[in-house]
DNA sequence: GCAAGTACGCACCTTTTGGTAACTATGAAA
DNA sequence: TTTCATAGTTACCAAAAGGTGCGTACTTGC
């Protein structure tokens, strides 16, 4: 497993060494369920159930899951009222903003660019929207 | 499973629809074996072995599948000089340059931000790069 | 008064992911 | 002559991902 440095600073970003914490990272966020968390709060805050339907397919048990490493990666910031019922509101971080910008214009791309990946291959499923 | 509509014509992309393409394709390309791939491939052509040692702990049988994968997505393009001992170099198509730029940004953004992300987090692992 | 919504945690189970080792055929270098 | 590098494939196995159903403690609408 990983070994902790003697002090913050000697940590540094290369995604291609397996070792950094950036290798870490690109771990956590490559699943898709981060992915889509990340776009559907780039329009402001959400709660639990908004995103559940916002989210076409996504458990509850990975909305969750997903949600707490995001929180704690300092991504998206969980606000918990306090209250029974539960009422919880999820925000991006500003850190997450910046991290928003990226993964919409990743997603962006896929969008425009799902025909062109698709076409002529037999290989990959395709559905009506 | 996914059905196949009747024309190509009903391809429309929407990452927040579970049976839309988009989806597919960003459940694939949610891996971090795919986005370092294509990160890797940014300065040109690489073959197998050039690869395994750039991006630091893939297995021979990730990189070989998940190359595969992005071929059948049309972002990499695999060339086999069909020798004994085997030559193939791998390459991104124009759309895998397209995607690339999306990739590269996400990741430089992550190395950049790794720092802040890791900060006064003891559930994250370090380690000097 | 009964059901539904709220935001979880937990246990159980299946599916997927991914590592390791063995094997392929051949040329080139030691 | 023996070893290594090449770019795979295959089988086997362990670990992780992820779905389902249950329980919670209360409020609000029908």
């Amino acid at each position: 497993m990983y070994e902790m440095p003697k002090s913050k600073s000697d940590v540094a970003g290369d995604v291609f060494c397996a070792k950094c914490p950036a290798r870490y990272l690109i771990t956590k966020l490559s699943s898709k369920w981060s992915l889509l968390i990340i776009d559907a709060l780039k329009d402001g805050p959400m709660r639990n159930g908004e995103l559940m339907r916002f989210i076409d397919g996504i458990s509850q048990k990975m909305l969750t899951q997903t949600i707490k490493e995001l929180a704690e990666m300092k991504l998206v910031h969980r606000e918990d009222h306090q209250t029974i019922p539960p009422h919880v509101v999820y925000s991006l971080t500003p850190l997450g903003e910046g991290l928003q910008e990226k993964i919409c214009s990743l997603d962006r791309w896929i969008e425009e660019n799902v025909i062109a990946m698709v076409e002529d291959n037999n290989s990959i499923p395709l559905k009506l929207i």
